[in-house]
DNA sequence: AGAGCTTTTGGACCTAGCAT
DNA sequence: ATGCTAGGTCCAAAAGCTCT
């Protein structure tokens, strides 16, 4: 793990981390270069996307992602490599013809080689996924720490671990608050998540966007109760079914979604409670505001009890992954 | 002018087919 | 078993417009 043998032909990469000068020579190796430990012990998974999240969970918290790079028959086994995000090079796919626009394309990759080769040791009717931990070239990385600011998949992840992110920017809009006001609140409570107003307002159009597509499809209306919603990160976390419990699903009352000649709809078709004095009013926002955040935060308690319990179970059975990776 | 919002762009993820 | 390539999809970031 100490010792490195460093790429090869740099001179296409960037080092993600390096900065802009990047006037250093291309074989220079980076100062902290990315180093821990094997991955831990995992309990067996019904699918290898359910495997993936489980290791990328704990590739955050090493400050790197594992992406799926490979996926393959063996025999009559499934098989898989999850690689580091920064595995491979850059290759812009362009369409005939098309150029790229950007001079200095915003690639992440540094050709790492550190993968996990996962597999599945039962049927494709009875899956029973497994990974066997990494040695030699494949388990170092030749980059440092990466930073969540400028890798987005790590922040999709601590998103996905921590739906009370999404919860909250959820609500924050839907009381009418700005996106600078809600990155700050959320960023108070999950300083590891890094968002933006540009997140905010992707988040809001996409989420707000489709909403409103599948409310024309469907009258059904706003999740009406806590119980609905809790049920829904339940799902969420617990479900073993990871076509559904991988993205949150948003219904929302038709009336809040803006419209064209509307945009900003949140603001102007808010209800006017006009006896009130707009102290009266503050109050009351902020008292549901922190029902709300109160919410959010039994959800998350929830879910890292869940995870508690599926590390426990990881460390019970990690003798028999060894023994069997050790016999392959 | 600055903030909010919508739309567009293109980088990254993912998978499959074929080659070695 | 792995490398190479192509192409579809997703979504973060940028661009540009509107509103206060």
């Amino acid at each position: 793990m100490q010792s490195l043998v460093l790429p090869v032909d740099t001179q296409s990469r960037q080092n993600p981390e390096a900065g802009p000068s990047s006037s250093s020579s291309p074989d220079i190796i980076p100062e902290s270069i990315l180093t821990h430990g094997p991955p831990p012990p995992l309990p067996y998974y019904p699918s290898h996307k359910a495997l993936l999240e489980a290791l990328q969970a704990w590739s955050i918290t090493h400050s790197f992602a594992l992406i799926t790079t490979k996926s393959y028959l063996h025999r009559t086994n499934q098989r898989a490599l999850f690689s580091c995000s920064c595995a491979d090079r850059y290759q812009p796919k362009l369409a005939r013809g098309k150029t790229l626009n950007r001079e200095k394309p915003k690639t992440k990759r540094t050709e790492c080689l550190y993968r996990v080769q996962a597999l599945n040791l039962n049927t494709a009717q009875d899956p029973k996924w497994t990974y066997i931990s990494p040695t030699g070239p494949t388990s170092v990385h030749n980059h440092p720490p990466l930073n969540p600011k400028s890798h987005a998949i790590l922040r999709a992840i601590q998103r996905r671990l921590h739906p009370g992110i999404d919860v909250m920017i959820e609500q924050l809009l839907r009381e009418g608050l700005p996106p600078r006001q809600i990155v700050k609140q959320v960023d108070a409570k999950f300083p590891q998540c890094h968002i933006s107003t540009n997140d905010v307002n992707n988040f809001k159009s996409l989420k707000f966007v489709k909403a409103g597509e599948e409310s024309t499809t469907s009258p059904v209306g706003a999740v009406e109760s806590q119980d609905e919603e809790s049920g829904i990160f339940t799902n969420y976390f617990g479900g073993d079914d990871d076509e559904h419990n991988t993205s949150v699903v948003f219904c929302l009352n038709t009336a809040e979604i803006p419209t064209n000649g509307n945009k900003r709809g949140i603001q102007d078709g808010e209800e006017q409670p006009s006896k009130r004095t707009p102290a009266d009013e503050s109050n009351r926002r902020l008292e549901e505001a922190n029902a709300r955040v109160k919410d959010a935060k039994k959800m998350v308690e929830r879910a890292a009890a869940i995870l508690r319990a599926r590390e426990a179970e990881a460390r019970a059975i990690a003798a028999e992954v060894k023994a069997w990776s050790q016999g392959v």
